[in-house]
DNA sequence: CATGTCACG
DNA sequence: ACGTACGTGACATGA
């Protein structure tokens, strides 16, 4: 007790301290607090015991006072903190009525922010990386595997000698990285304005989680085993004896070996390929090829959605809450996982009866609200192409548009096999297309694809500028970077190995678009955040899916809502083009985007 | 634990 | 003469 006294002491005279939760669980909704450890200055760091409850275990100060003893200052916003993926414990937090604040460094998204390529950011991958220092890990102190334990079965004095270390480290990575990122104005900005704000905002759509028709799921799943079962009778009937329709390689077998198909394409490992679009194809001339297909979107409804969704409630409150990585994609967008929220189906009628299961409370109604066009609309932005930016200007549907430069017609006489082709070409634009690509795309010829391709780059020479420019500076310095100037470095850019080169371009083609568009996201969230909690507003945002919010909004708030929100997602840059939102609502995820 | 496949933007 | 559209996460199989 006096010990804790004197740390708060420090921690309240600190300009800066790190700190960390130790907790039960990896799932910070579930997680329940053990200890919390501090450190202000490198080599002096504490731990604070109180959820220890082996046998045998020394007796610990309660939960209950240490919290009460921390929590003015770990609410105060003036009180600086550093941590290492503060989300974690802002939401641990939570789960005690705590709000975190005054979180202004994460090391995390330091790193992140400084070197977006790099494919890990936890704790024991920066230590070895920029102080040369061998991390105590988890499993080092916990087991691994069946036998692992959880933190609260930890011995006291091990536990500590970890998440001392764990909090000293904290503020050596950051000593070792904000200077860094202090010395490049655009990173720092990004940081401070775009990622740590963020922290809570993200926080808060997990605790808050999703609420989901359980029993619909259910009486999904059933239907979806009849109708695959059916399949399944009828594709082992046509392949002549049964064989696991999951294997790729008994398919293979089946259709390559027994029944002689063509060979139409192989994997990267050089097997004969079995993926949807051969399969495809090869259905144009025999039978079993579709009835797999089918067979396949099935089971993946069924075995990724209608099972594992009800599965991933959280009993405690009746709601799914995923986690949004925040340093993970290269381009600066965010990932979900466990579950992931961001890939649930929308493209088949069958699959959407999965969104259907997206509910609101009773009360209340799903809102949606996505950007339109988004990444094509920074690339006009970008290119300042005139053609480009007239269509946007005009409102104009981007694809007929384009079409009809391409095609050299009004836009009224585009036929819709033409504004496909449009479609896939300015998709591929985005992508930093190839003319093979294009052609696999849309199954024409690679000269055909090769034409198009001249013939769009005549019409919007912006782009074509644009696009040259873009990998000329990439191949200059090595990155290529958004409007608010976050960085992709591109290690392969001079490559020697022509594969590896090419597909370093057209990353650098595609990462300030798929980037920007990430950014400006990120900052509409912020500003819907702000918005609802300055005026007290009773919607909650639930999920981010790259170019699209969702929310839950009171019956009673939705007319104001939706104008609100459309708003300020339009509004969050001024951009040579307008950023036009469009808005939906209903009773379930399904309704509000139709 | 790698591989192939497929769900999303 | 290369080998190919950008970014993710999850599942089942099979070594």
């Amino acid at each position: 007790m006096r010990a804790l006294d004197a740390w708060l002491k420090r921690l309240v005279d600190a300009p800066l301290f790190a700190f960390d939760t130790e907790t039960t669980s990896l799932d910070a909704v579930s997680a329940e607090l053990v200890g919390v450890s501090f450190a202000v200055q490198p080599g002096e760091a504490a731990y604070v015991p109180f959820g220890h409850n082996y046998i045998n275990a020394p007796q610990q100060l309660t939960r209950e006072l240490v919290l009460a003893k921390l929590s003015a200052l770990l609410e105060d916003p003036t009180r600086q903190k550093v941590g290492q993926n503060l989300k974690y414990d802002h939401c641990v937090l939570a789960g005690y009525d705590i709000e975190l604040r005054g979180i202004v460094f994460d090391t995390m998204l330091e790193s992140y922010v400084l070197d977006s390529v790099a494919n890990r950011h936890d704790m024991d991958t920066l230590a070895l990386k920029y102080l040369g220092h061998k991390t105590i890990t988890f499993e080092e102190i916990a087991g691994k595997g069946k036998s692992q334990l959880t933190f609260n079965q930890i011995d006291i004095d091990e536990a500590a000698q970890y998440a001392a270390e764990d909090a000293d480290i904290t503020l050596r990575l950051h000593h070792a990285l904000w200077p860094k990122l202090k010395a490049e104005p655009m990173l720092r900005d990004l940081f401070a304005k775009i990622e740590i704000p963020l922290v809570p905002v993200l926080s808060r759509i997990e605790r808050r989680g999703v609420n989901i028709d359980t029993k619909m799921l259910a009486q999904q799943s059933g239907e979806l085993k009849n109708k695959i079962a059916t399949l399944e009778k009828q594709i082992h009937a046509a392949a002549g004896g049964p064989f696991n329709i999951a294997s790729p390689k008994q398919i293979q077998e089946v259709l390559y070996d027994r029944l002689k198909l063509p060979v139409l394409r192989k994997t990267p490992k050089g097997q004969p390929s079995t993926a949807e679009n051969v399969l495809q194809e090869l259905a144009v001339d025999y039978d079993l090829p579709q009835l797999i297909l089918e067979h396949r979107a099935l089971s993946k409804l069924k075995s990724t959605y209608t099972d594992k969704l009800p599965d991933m409630v959280n009993p405690k409150t009746g709601r799914v809450h995923t986690s949004y990585h925040q340093a993970v994609a290269a381009t600066g967008r965010l990932s979900s996982a466990d579950p992931n929220l961001q890939n649930i189906p929308v493209r088949t009628a069958e699959g959407r009866r999965i969104r259907e299961a997206f509910v609101a409370e009773p009360g209340d109604v799903i809102l949606s609200a996505d950007y339109s066009q988004i990444e094509l609309r920074i690339m006009a932005h970008l290119s300042q192409d005139p053609g480009l930016l007239q269509a946007f200007d005009e409102g104009a549907d981007i694809h007929r548009a384009t079409a009809a430069e391409v095609f050299g017609l009004p836009p009224k006489d585009v036929t819709d096999e033409q504004r496909r082709h449009a479609k896939a070409i300015n998709f591929g634009l985005i992508y930093g297309m190839s003319a093979f690509g294009l052609a696999r795309q849309l199954r024409i010829d690679r000269s055909a694809a090769q034409e198009y391709v001249n013939l769009y780059f005549a019409r919007y020479p912006g782009v074509k500028h644009f696009m040259d420019e873009t990998r000329a500076r990439a191949h200059e310095r090595g990155y290529v970077e958004t409007i608010f100037g976050r960085r992709l470095y591109l290690p392969e850019i001079n490559a020697s190995n022509h594969a590896r080169r090419q597909y370093a371009e057209r990353t650098a083609i595609n990462a300030p678009m798929q980037g920007t568009a990430a950014d400006l996201i990120k900052i509409a969230m912020l500003m819907i955040d702000d918005w609802i909690r300055e005026d007290k507003k009773a919607l909650r945002m639930i999920m981010q899916v790259h170019d699209e919010l969702v929310f839950e909004v009171p019956e009673s708030e939705l007319e104001q809502a939706g104008g609100a929100i459309a708003e300020l997602m339009s509004g969050v840059a001024q951009l040579t083009v307008p950023l036009v939102v469009d808005v939906g609502s209903g009773a379930n995820w399904a309704q509000a985007h139709a």
